[in-house]
This record gives structure tokens, C-alpha cells and sequence, in this order.
DNA sequence: CGTAACCTTGATTAAGATCAATTCTCGTGG
DNA sequence: CCACGAGAATTGATCTTAATCAAGGTTACG
């Protein structure tokens, strides 16, 4: 792996070369296959996460089992970084584990370690650094808040018109229709949006009849973006 | 207002004497009564608050009229630090706007506000205040994190179990019965569970007939901590 | 006092979860 | 290349939870 990987990483975006090539000295590569579990949510911290390449999935399990998953981490994001940010300023101490589980999503998912005291070092001697975790971070906020929001203030059939509506903006193709590709497996966005399967699938039906979009596989046709604007949202 | 209502915003707690002074200089000091608005989620952004006395909530407001309290600001606690913070690299626009409601909950609240222009030059300059916020920013991604856990993992009784678990905490007494002080309504406490006062109300009622709590006005008796937890979490 | 906001209680309804049964899809090994 | 099996997705029937609607009761405060 080279620096320009790094130089990617929305976390470190805009820092100057010696920064990135201290990054590059301390931090560890990975490439792993679908289902493998970066960590546990009972295992002592070690440092925080860069995805290079893939999909990455960072769930919590309920006392009966159930799953909800809490991100979806995509290529150039981080995670679990809160653990070190909130102690970098206190010393280190080794009986943090980490906040949630973390499982990979893809096969040949490429993911980066940066190990927990080096790290600090390096934040605590670099001033533009800490200034970009410090917008990182605000963005993390953000988007979290926006999270809550829409699973308190929405139903299911809301959510799901948001979620479509979010990633026709990634995509955006001639303005009344266009295909997305779901990224994950139904039974996961299930779970990311706070329900389950079959509620889901009984969701994507819905509007199926209604004629809004069209679903085969993990290809969703969206017929009329603005309807599901008004009509759902 | 002296500086050390300042040393005892969490945010800028273990500063040196001369960025006191200097946050002294930028920050301005209101007196608010309840009920008034600090702010909408419509209004230009002008900089973050810090709450030294009161109770102020944080809210969004769903398309049919229904609220959800998404933080409550108890004193030292800082809000709507994100969209400054989040853009300080950038160069500043006016663009932005608050990204929820601030209400204030209780007479006398006094609040702090730290213009954003100011701010971020200050932090821009200054390499501790920027560790400071790194922590205090990751701590609210983890309260957030928990937050988020709360209402997906828990059904209502659950939630007020861990609410009242977590009240607990604060004011620990005798380890198997103790009472605790809503701050707050029970249609504030309602909204921030993610749920609606009558809904509460049945919670409140069971427990008191499952011999767990017995509620007066806004004072809980907690008369069994550990069925509270066993029981209901 | 009197009025408004807050709280409680009951009856009803609706949304979504659960349970159960099939079907579909896809990767793997024969 | 096909067959098999496991996980994923769909569908239907039923049940549970909590929201809604409606009506009193209580509290706080001018």
C-alpha cells in the first residue's frame, strides 16, 4: 500500500507529506473475507480502523440476540476511533475494550490499524492533525444525530424513502428515474434502518404497488423519485 | 461572571490561565427564563452555547408536529458545537444553520455563547484547546453510540428502566432503595424515550404495581434496584 | 380562584414484530 | 455441469406493543 491511500482517508485529507508519512510508519494493512470479525465488543482496545477497500459493519447484539447495525463503514472511512480520542488527553490506559463488534461485509475488504499509542503521539505534536479529527469527528456527530432523528421521527416506510432518497443523491442520473445498488444484503438494511426482513420486504412491496420503484435482487429501480419524496418522507 | 464558571465547562476543563482569558474575551453571558428559545433549526448559525445554570433541551420536530428531545444540557455541558467545528478548516460561511431547536427548561438558565468566527481562530492557534475538543467530541459520539442503542435494542420499559438506572448513579444512596428528582417533565422525559407521556405514564404504573418504584409528582422512590434491572433491562 | 398546562386512565386502533412455511439464490463439491 | 444445501428473501396469519383518541383529574401559577 502506498501514501496515496492515506492521502484518501476523509479522517486525514489536506494533512502535508511528513504528516502521512509518519501515519504510514506506525499504521498495520489488512486484507480480510466476508464474515470476518475485526473485533468484538468485549475485546481490549488496540487502535482505530481505516477501510481501504470493501465494507465494513459495526453492529451492536440485544440480550435476545437481535442485531442492530450502527454503521456501515464504506472505503476511506474510520472507526472506532472515539475510545482513543476521548483518553488521548489522560494517560492510556490498557482497560478499554471496544464500543461495538465490527464484522467485514465483503470479500478482499483491505482495512488499515492504527495502533492506539502511537497514534496519540502523533496527534499530541501535530496541530493540523488534531484539527482535521477534531471536523472528523463534528461530521461523525452530525451524521449520528441525522441517524436518530430518523428512526425516532420516521416510521419504517419513511425510513426506508429516506435511505433510497440518500443514495439516489450518490448516483444521480436523469432526475425522475434511476437504479441504485444496494450495497448490502436486505437482512442487514433491515437492520441498519431498524426493523426487520420481513417488514422490509413488505415495505419495498408497498411501494412496489404503488408504483414508485421496482426491486430485482440488489438492484432497485426507482420510477418516480419525487413521488417518493411527498408521498413517504 | 468570573473564570471559573469557565474552568468548569467540561469542553475547556485543565486549560492554562491564558486561554481562560482569552475565552473570557470572545464568549457573552445571557439569563434566559423558561420557555424562551435560543434557537431554531431554521436560524443562521452564529456560534455554540455552554450551559452554566438551568436546563436547556434540544429538539427536532417531525413533520406532523410531534418532538423528540434529542439531548437535555445539564450545566458545563456544551451544544451545537458541530457545525462550527465541523467546517473550521474551511473557510467560515454564513451558510449554515443550527441543526436542531434549543428551548430553555428552566428560570434563571444561564448560558454562554462562544462566536464562531472567534472560536475557531482561537482553536486554529492554540494546540490544547484543540486536544480538548477531540475528547469532549468523542465523548458525545459515545453518548450519542448509546443513545442510539437505547432506542433501537430496548422496548419502552426498558428504556425507562435505564433511565432511572442511570439517575441512580448520580445520586447513590442506600444500595437497594433510593428516590430520585426528575429534572424535567414527564413529557420532556416522554420525548427523550422516544416515546409519549401516556405511554410513560403505563410504564411508571406497572412498575409501581410490580412493587419496583412508587412515583410522587417528580420524585421516584426506587424500591428495588436490582429487580429494575433484572427485571425489566 | 380560574385557567392552562400537565398528568393519568380507559377504550380502540394501527404498525410492525413474531411465527411458520415456501421459494429463491448462489456457492460448493461430486 | 448439475445437485445439493445454506442462507436470503418473500409471503401469509397472528399477536404484541405502543400510538391514538377521548375524557377526567391534578397541579401550578398569575
Amino acid at each position: 500500500m502506498d501514501c496515496t491511500e492515506l492521502k484518501n482517508i476523509y479522517l486525514f485529507s489536506g494533512l502535508n507529506d511528513n504528516d502521512y508519512s509518519k501515519l504510514m510508519e506506525i499504521c498495520k494493512c489488512k486484507t480480510l473475507s466476508k464474515g470476518d470479525i475485526i473485533f468484538f465488543d468485549t475485546e481490549p482496545y488496540a487502535g482505530f480502523y481505516a477501510v481501504i477497500k470493501g465494507l465494513v459493519k459495526i453492529y451492536k447484539v440485544s440480550k435476545d440476540g437481535r442485531e442492530h447495525i450502527l454503521h456501515l463503514v464504506y472505503p476511506y472511512n474510520t472507526f472506532a476511533e472515539v475510545p482513543l480520542l476521548e483518553n488521548a488527553g489522560k494517560i492510556f490506559s490498557k482497560d478499554f475494550s471496544y464500543p461495538a463488534n465490527a464484522k467485514v461485509l465483503e470479500d478482499d475488504t483491505e482495512i488499515l490499524l492504527m495502533p492506539a499509542r502511537q497514534f496519540v503521539k502523533l496527534m499530541q505534536n501535530d496541530s493540523s492533525l488534531c484539527l482535521k479529527l477534531v471536523a472528523g469527528l463534528s461530521q461523525r456527530l452530525r451524521h449520528l444525530n441525522k441517524h436518530i432523528e430518523d428512526i425516532t421521527l420516521k416510521d419504517i416506510t419513511g425510513r426506508v424513502a429516506n435511505y433510497i432518497l440518500n443514495e439516489c443523491k450518490h448516483n444521480k442520473q436523469s432526475d425522475n428515474s434511476l437504479t441504485i445498488a444496494l450495497p448490502i444484503s436486505k437482512n442487514d438494511l433491515a437492520s441498519y434502518l431498524g426493523t426487520i426482513p420481513e417488514t422490509l420486504s413488505r415495505t419495498f412491496k408497498k411501494m412496489h404497488d404503488d408504483g414508485v420503484i421496482s426491486v430485482n435482487g440488489k438492484t432497485i429501480l426507482v420510477k418516480n423519485v419525487n413521488k417518493l419524496r411527498v408521498a413517504y418522507l
